[in-house]
DNA sequence: TTGTATGCGTTATCAA
DNA sequence: TTGATAACGCATACAA
């Protein structure tokens, strides 16, 4: 159904009304009760009485309304838990930004967000805190450690009437309900193509990678290579170097790795310690000579493309994401539907110093 | 008032409970219609009680329900009208289905969203329109032309009664609430930093602009400019040109002006007409050593990105503004307040091949 | 100047 | 297996 009215060239096209309860209620002649009894499943009902209402809801295209849920659900208080380990992390204030957003929409509907911040990535210090929401929540958002302990944890969250969202980071192999973040390969792969772009197409680039465990970590530099293969015969890759997301060490590797290879003139941050790679460049003597690509846009990163460092870095949506997941969290707790999308993909947005 | 619960290291920071009219007449000792004539400023309310009544209202951080309020509400019928010039633009489709989206989560508050297509740019068309939407609509989204009858018009529209949010396009001297829409201006200095990047700053340009009578496109060429006069010395603008949108014009016009000037290996594409710019690429046999650098992202554009004469375009997230622009026509509509901003800026977004 | 009653659409409880 | 009724928070018409 749909409440809108077109006109194109002066033709309405259609101008319809929302249907109640109470007026399906009037049309089989039975009781509100009845018909709630049959919209929500509630059992109960005799079967010629529930197939008459379902065709005129069928006919009629019953859709409740949320307004009325809403005040109705209230007393209930429902809960969205959610867990990130985004302390220390700068990527993750705006993420922060749109849940608190979605929270702010979607308040009036009696429905509580309580949401946890983490420190690092330790899967025993992730399952001790779902199970702490779980409590208390009915259904939880988190950004999943990419282990078969956490995907059976949300599998047994799911069977104990728990739905899971996954943001940012997904995971194999378990019943969580969809995904909100990024398609990391087509990160890499347009990392890759603006590299190619910039370079026009010749150039020597050292990778560096958080963690070749990370699976996110991992689709970047895959879509970065096929692009490569398929596009680029005359950029060559000399190294790949795992940095585990932090600044000294990245600092540390890319000065040697630059050293090393004298002809690197393009460096490629898969993830954190981009500030690193930009001292290595300095520390180099290489400001007009080494480019560097990476993603997000934190206040240093900002600053590296400031000082011509950093020519471009890559977004995904950090604001989408958080709010889009409880947004769709809330749909689903009100609504009691599935989601319509296994998978909800922010965009990957390049950034230059223009149009930071 | 916030309804979470943030756990920070383990300590709870906050967990508040939302306020209701009855509570707050409850806590008076009034009744819940003196508290509604206070909150809704309807007047008839003695000085010492309504004092008393704020009082308390601000303490508590009252905020009306927006679900209460909806169900309330509803009988009125709220009317959103919404007026495009976007027949046979294909930039306008995402715009719509962001409309459509934001429609689809305030139709059970009551609210009609009632949009009018047009074609062209006359101004009597528009005023028409306007003056139709007038009589049944509460509120009117649109996209102005730029003149002084269409500003009249807005203000005229205001002192009845009926706000309007711009979208896409601003007009000055107007009393609309707010406007909805990108920042031109970073559109065009996005264009120029891409470019500079591109050819490694240095490259000879050809302008192809809509008309120079239209604000928007004007802004972009400025924009391009400063970031060029900033920044690139080495990149020459041979020519400007109007080719006003149109496909075929723009191909005669970018045609004569890679013959006049054979240098040229950039075309900047400032608004409509893409494809007759890459056609006269295609044309002069051009197309390994001539670029394009345009905006939004239309199935034609696609197919020249593929070809590797459009090599990136700009896009002004399209379904944000549809989406954004009848949020806050809804917020404004139910809580009677003005727009938190004056102007809702949109990101300019790069894209190319890889993350189309 | 103030209070009361009714209804918006849904859910939940109780009685039939 | 059903129907009636009372909430939920707000707006409004009407009564006091």
């Amino acid at each position: 159904m749909c409440l809108s009215t077109i006109v194109r060239n002066g033709r309405k096209e259609d101008a319809i009304v929302a249907v109640t309860i109470k007026q399906i209620a009037d049309l089989c002649g039975v009781s509100r009760g009845t018909v709630d009894r049959v919209v929500n499943q509630r059992g109960n009902v005799k079967p010629e009485t529930e197939k008459a209402i379902l065709k005129i809801m069928e006919e009629l295209n019953y859709q409740p309304n949320l307004a009325g849920k809403a005040l109705a659900i209230r007393k209930k208080s429902l809960n969205i838990g959610i867990l990130l380990a985004s302390q220390g992390i700068a990527f993750f204030d705006e993420v922060i930004s749109g849940i608190k957003k979605a929270e702010e929409e979607i308040k009036d509907y009696g429905i509580q967000v309580n949401m946890k911040l983490q420190r690092g990535y330790r899967k025993e210090q992730q399952l001790k805190a779902l199970e702490e929401l779980e409590k208390t929540c009915n259904l939880i958002i988190f950004q999943p450690i990419n282990h078969s302990v956490i995907a059976d944890k949300i599998n047994d969250l799911h069977d104990k009437g728990i739905p899971v969202i996954t943001i940012n980071t997904d995971i194999e192999h378990s019943k969580r309900i969809c995904y909100v973040g990024s398609d990391y390969f087509e990160g890499g792969a347009t990392a890759c193509g603006l590299l190619g772009l910039l370079s026009q197409g010749k150039a020597t680039v050292g990778i560096l990678t958080g963690s070749v465990q990370v699976w996110g970590h991992n689709q970047r530099v895959l879509g970065f290579k096929s692009v490569l293969d398929k596009k680029y015969s005359d950029i060559v890759v000399h190294e790949l170097a795992e940095t585990n997301d932090d600044v000294a060490e990245t600092r540390r590797i890319a000065t040697a790795m630059i050293h090393r290879h004298p002809d690197i003139n393009y460096l490629y941050c898969v993830t954190g310690g981009v500030v690193g790679a930009c001292q290595a460049v300095e520390d180099t003597g290489n400001i007009d000579r080494i480019h560097v690509i990476c993603y997000d846009k934190t206040a240093e990163i900002v600053e590296m493309m400031k000082k011509g460092i950093v020519v471009a870095t890559i977004e995904q949506e950090p604001f989408q994401q958080g709010y889009q997941a409880v947004k769709i969290a809330f749909q689903h707790l009100v609504t009691g539907t599935a989601p319509q999308k296994d998978q909800y993909i922010v965009k990957n947005e390049i950034r230059i110093l223009e149009n930071l």
